[in-house]
DNA sequence: CGCAAGATTGACGGAGTTCAAGCCGAGTGG
DNA sequence: CCACTCGGCTTGAACTCCGTCAATCTTGCG
């Protein structure tokens, strides 16, 4: 295992690998259980740490731009990054804000099809897409793990495109507060109260919205009881039953 | 190779394998080479249509709902399908329009994450998934074609939720022509003039619009000149640059 | 021909955007 | 320690695109 070192990636310290043993950097991964690794057994964690390298991305840098060559797959294992796609007069979709053992790169073609970058700062595992595809070749279980691991994106983007296409200012930020809560506890993380680091543009450009429309949305929620905003961009959601109503537009 | 029957799915006359030789079914489909089948020879195709079923499914009825038990997974080989989810009170988003050589039913849950439907007569492979996972394991560069597949479809996603997030009426039904007609003739169907024999309500489902909008938008387009619609659901799309440069809001 | 379902067109209204003005809070420097 | 600043958040007011409701018109089909 080495460190990475592109424009806006920082360089960590290096982890060196316990002396004497099958004993790798990836088998102490906090995620591991939770990404494409989790079927490997020690022995085949070793080898695959040996095509991975870790790096760190300061909060608002890029990771990588639509239209780059994509030479590379992540892992995020901490942190959170946005990837988002750009129309030529600036508007913005972002399509997903990813966690700790979020898969990133999976692209059929020579680029990136959509722009990635840090939130909050995050570290990420970087893989070489041709090293990565012989280990797929190899490690056939990886392979089928990635397929399920699309196979979810896939059923996560449909839910996603019923948000945008039919629902409501509330009924999206409902939806958004309840599915983001969901899969920080899935991480291991505090589903609630939840952390919202990104700004409320970055929610309107996930949501389909405008940054006033999301501020005007929070306050109404934050009225009627159903949620609370703390300080630290902490929101506690105090009525869940409620939200999912509002969220399934009952 | 036998013919399946379920509610809204009719028999096809039992296509007899070739006798005396590794001609299958399958090696005449014309839409092999589109679709996940295609890494296979001939002899490999052969054991893998033993474990698939042809059958039709008429215009209007569903091919399986949401929630339903997920035992099979298909392969559109002949028709218009489109797949798509509801909100309680009745909200759709209709999430594809499937053509030849489409797969449908990927699903990681146990039961399906959507409804699918026939638009036009259509014609479908099924395949039973628990015998389509032993067939994966098989034949490793079935699954990797299905990756490939899988990854297609979520950038997929992705440009269409750039679309119901962020694109005008305008802008979303001249990128909705402009799509379908680029998959019509990728896969060897006229995709100028354009055939549409789905509903305004359903583009209206698919784009995020009532069916007036649709209606008033390709009224708006037809006398900009950028479109003409013919008789018989066609669609000729007269100035394709044009129909770019709205797709894309330039 | 006549019917029914879908498509088009019109008038109106409303959810969300746009534009603009304050507010708040974290970081900075005197 | 506190004033200052700057970016992001909130709130307000006017507007607009698209949705809603309703009335025709078209089309495919028995």
């Amino acid at each position: 295992m080495s460190t990475f070192d592109i424009k806006s990636v920082r360089k960590l310290a290096e982890a060196q690998p316990r002396p004497g043993g099958t004993e790798s950097p990836c088998s102490a991964c906090a995620v591991r259980n939770l990404t494409v690794c989790a079927p490997l057994n020690p022995l085949e964690l070793s080898e695959f740490s040996s095509i991975t390298t870790k790096g760190s991305v300061q909060a608002g840098n890029p990771i990588f731009d639509e239209g780059e060559p994509a030479d590379h797959v992540f892992n995020v294992t901490e942190g959170l990054v946005k990837v988002y796609k750009l129309l030529p007069d600036g508007r913005r979709q972002v399509t997903g804000f990813l966690i700790a053992g979020d898969f990133l790169g999976l692209a059929n073609d020579e680029t990136y099809a959509y722009c990635a970058e840090a939130v909050t700062e995050a570290r990420l595992c970087r893989f070489s897409r041709k090293k990565l595809e012989d280990m797929l070749r190899r490690f056939p279980q990886v392979e089928r793990q990635l397929l399920s691991v699309a196979s979810h994106e896939l059923a996560a983007a449909q839910e996603q495109m019923l948000l945008l296409g039919r629902k409501t200012a509330k009924e999206k930020i409902a939806s958004f507060l309840l599915k983001l809560s969901d899969r920080y506890e899935e991480r291991g993380l505090s589903g609630n109260p939840l952390h919202l680091p990104m700004s409320r543009n970055d929610i309107g450009d996930y949501l389909g919205l405008t940054t006033e429309t999301v501020s005007r949305t929070f306050t109404q929620l934050k009225s009627s009881g159903a949620i609370r905003l703390l300080p630290g961009s902490l929101v506690e959601l105090t009525d869940r039953d409620g939200l999912e109503d509002i969220a399934e537009g009952l």
